[in-house]
DNA sequence: TGCCCGATGTTGACAGCAGTAACATACCTG
DNA sequence: CAGGTATGTTACTGCTGTCAACATCGGGCA
């Protein structure tokens, strides 16, 4: 017995005709192997967090939608981990993008034009968030040795050489601060630390949208909301 | 063959010794009848999540924690996620308690008290998260019908009757800052919508210490980037 | 050119999980 | 004291991650 549940096509040994047919790698117009299934899972795995958040990247669903064997992705990946881990560095892509389209959206110098680019860094990074829920949230889920590695027992440990966590995206952020700074929209000496209120105050904001209880909120006063957010930590880091 | 691998305890059915002797609930002077299983269940998974998270809260690790088959939760709880939802509950009390306790550290009245009375607030609620991570995250973790319940394709369903999510935390935001508006801290017309600023960047920070980069910060530079992010809150809402 | 070895993919199996069905017990109520 | 019901138990299903052993193919050396 035991009909063999997994792989959707032919199943006994000795057809030679269906394995890797479906997808895009044209490179080894597939049989046996398939040619680039490394990335092919991947873009599986993006599309499943893509409609179901870190919880729906499952291994052999990838495989599956790939049209492979499960054990096949453990040429290409350590873990599940591993594998979760590639969707949240391409999440963490995406959103670096986001906030980078937000960012250039304004142009010019002075002191306007920073603040404009500020707002706009923070409207990118919350509209990535509004707009690919499933994504954000798998680019911050812990579990996913990412970045900087989580061990099965919880422990945190150091990337040997990135500065790590979102790195990218962290720098934008204190780049435009420094701009902030150069500009005297913000006094050299409530720069310090100045990074942490704000990527607080709109991945917090970015939360309150996707799990609290801004996720129903109509389109116009979400963003409205999300202009009061963005003027707020704006003006407590201009403060005297 | 097929060993029971299920509960520890002697497996083949005729054994009048071992079933229930464990755990806390003196009641029933436990046989058959555990006497106050749902509650034994529920403080089994509190202790898996404070010191798992959300994830560690497995039906099953629960069941035997108690020393009760796994199957016996079901008739005190719909789901794993019912299970879990209880969990969390019990989390946002003590969330709600921490910042009860911090608020509660200010006295007198007057625009200075007010003011350090938020950020008391703001202090006992990131120094839970910090100090039980685990129950912190299970208690704003999705799946897991809380107060607002999620159906299983995702949809968010309207609670009947409460103001629903993190109702009393949200709360006692929402009367301090009417406090703050009474004494003049808060202009009138900046108050709506006030507490999603400031809701924002306190989970914002608390998230950040938890996943980000302020996990490993030493105990006194921790306690200035706090008190820096509540500064920062407060001084945007109090800005012209 | 041909052959062989390592990379890649496959079947099969195991343990742990959520959840269901059918059976067992013990408490409480009439 | 009898029986119904609440509570708990043993199977069992189907899903997951992961390992081991086997199969196949493609590129480099002869």
């Amino acid at each position: 017995m035991h009909a063999n549940t997994e792989a959707t096509p032919g199943g006994a040994a000795g057809d030679p005709s269906a394995p890797a047919a479906a997808a895009a790698g044209r490179r080894g117009k597939g049989r046996y192997h398939h040619g680039d299934l490394r990335n092919a899972l991947i873009q599986a795995a993006i599309e499943l967090a893509a409609e179901g958040g870190p919880d729906a990247v499952v291994l052999r669903a990838a495989a599956r939608k790939v049209g492979v064997s499960a054990t096949a992705a453990y040429r290409h990946f350590e873990n599940h981990s591993d594998l979760l881990g590639a969707v949240k560095e391409h999440g963490q892509q995406r959103l670096v993008a986001c906030m980078e389209a937000g960012g250039r959206e304004v142009h010019g110098e002075g002191p306007e034009a920073t603040r404009q680019r500020m707002k706009g860094l923070g409207r990118g990074y919350i509209q990535f968030a509004r707009t690919e829920p499933g994504l954000y949230r798998t680019a911050f889920c812990r579990k996913a040795l990412g970045v900087l590695g989580i061990t099965e027992e919880g422990a945190i440990v150091e990337g040997d050489e990135e500065p790590g966590w979102e790195a990218r995206s962290f720098e934008m952020l204190s780049e435009t601060l420094d701009e902030a700074v150069a500009v005297g929209l913000i006094t050299p000496e409530r720069r310090p630390g100045a990074e942490l209120s704000a990527w607080a105050m709109v991945h917090g904001a970015a939360m309150l949208f996707l799990d609290g209880p801004l996720d129903v909120l109509p389109e116009e006063e979400a963003g409205y909301v999300i202009e009061r957010v963005l003027h707020d930590v704006l003006a407590g880091l201009m403060a005297p």
